[in-house]
DNA sequence: GTCTATAATGGGATAGAC
DNA sequence: GTCTATCCCATTATAGAC
């Protein structure tokens, strides 16, 4: 049900992804989806929970590591592995406004969202963070883009992470 | 009216703006946004059309270049130049999957991004180019994110270029 | 050109039988 | 748990007066 419904909103989006049309593919009518939940957005917020157990394990590692630096460098492997892995996520997530409208008053999301955030945007080296974070954002979710797709994963990983390194301007 | 429209959409997405909220920001009814656009993406397609011109004069500019990796260099400059100082339309354009699936299908809008690959994808020198044309387009369209919002326009535009040339590996 | 009014459709959501 | 049937509402779109 949640595959389902994830895939439908990668491809269609989920302001334009209905009911209907989730349980046009279960093979069930709407009645029976919203015995699962009751309003759309618990759709997509059970979606997002579902992945977030992946995330959260990778900032925990990221968290307890030497220092900021290496702290980056296991983030950054972990979200490269993990965009790779589920890009039809990345496309559902990426951009999206009414996904994001719905994320972002997500509790379990923010608050990850946060966490990463803390890894990345230095304070005390006096180093603004935020542009360098932005553009490796999207450098990450550009996996999901529809002219990737037909790529392999090995290959899209290896690349993703020396792209993401260049621009970090850190040894891979 | 199409300012009015941009904005709403770079705000809440192409699916989710309806006609009402145009007309209400306008200070009109719904009947007279329908005498100037017989549907709505007629209105999308318009707000694409106003801004095709400026991205097609760039890329005029940049295919009678010498040679590919000035012809490179110059379709960036342009393409930087153009999202920092709209960054509003970028966050409309960018990822949104219903204003994706209306500009693929409107004609002017494909021709354009089909220039714009054929100059970034090389096929002579035996590199895929789509990995890194894929990686270029996200970090420029990263000036789009929320985050991003606050940044003054010509220190964004210096750190994007930056960043995009590190990334291509080319001196800025 | 802009208004009021009104169709026509589809979506989210619920009630109650099986 | 799944169905049929239904409610309510927002939306797209049109007709016709001013």
């Amino acid at each position: 049900m949640l595959t389902a419904a994830l895939e439908l909103f990668a491809e269609y989006g989920m302001a334009e992804t209905s009911l209907q049309m989730i349980a046009d593919r279960m093979g069930v009518t709407k009645a029976a989806v919203y015995h699962q939940f009751k309003t759309k957005e618990a759709i997509v917020t059970a979606t997002a929970d579902r992945e977030l157990v992946t995330l959260e394990a990778a900032v925990d590692q990221a968290e307890v590591a030497d220092n900021r630096d290496q702290a980056r460098r296991v983030l950054l492997r972990q979200l490269i592995d993990f965009a790779v892995d589920d890009r039809a996520l990345v496309r559902a997530w990426q951009g999206d406004p009414a996904m994001m409208r719905v994320l972002a008053n997500h509790k379990p999301f923010s608050a990850l969202t946060t966490r990463m955030y803390s890894l990345l945007v230095e304070q005390e080296s006096g180093i603004d963070w935020r542009i360098p974070a932005a553009m490796l954002a999207s450098v990450i979710t550009a996996v999901g883009q529809p002219g990737l797709a037909g790529f392999e994963a090995d290959l899209l990983r290896e690349q993703v992470y020396r792209y993401a390194c260049r621009l970090l301007n850190i040894s891979d």
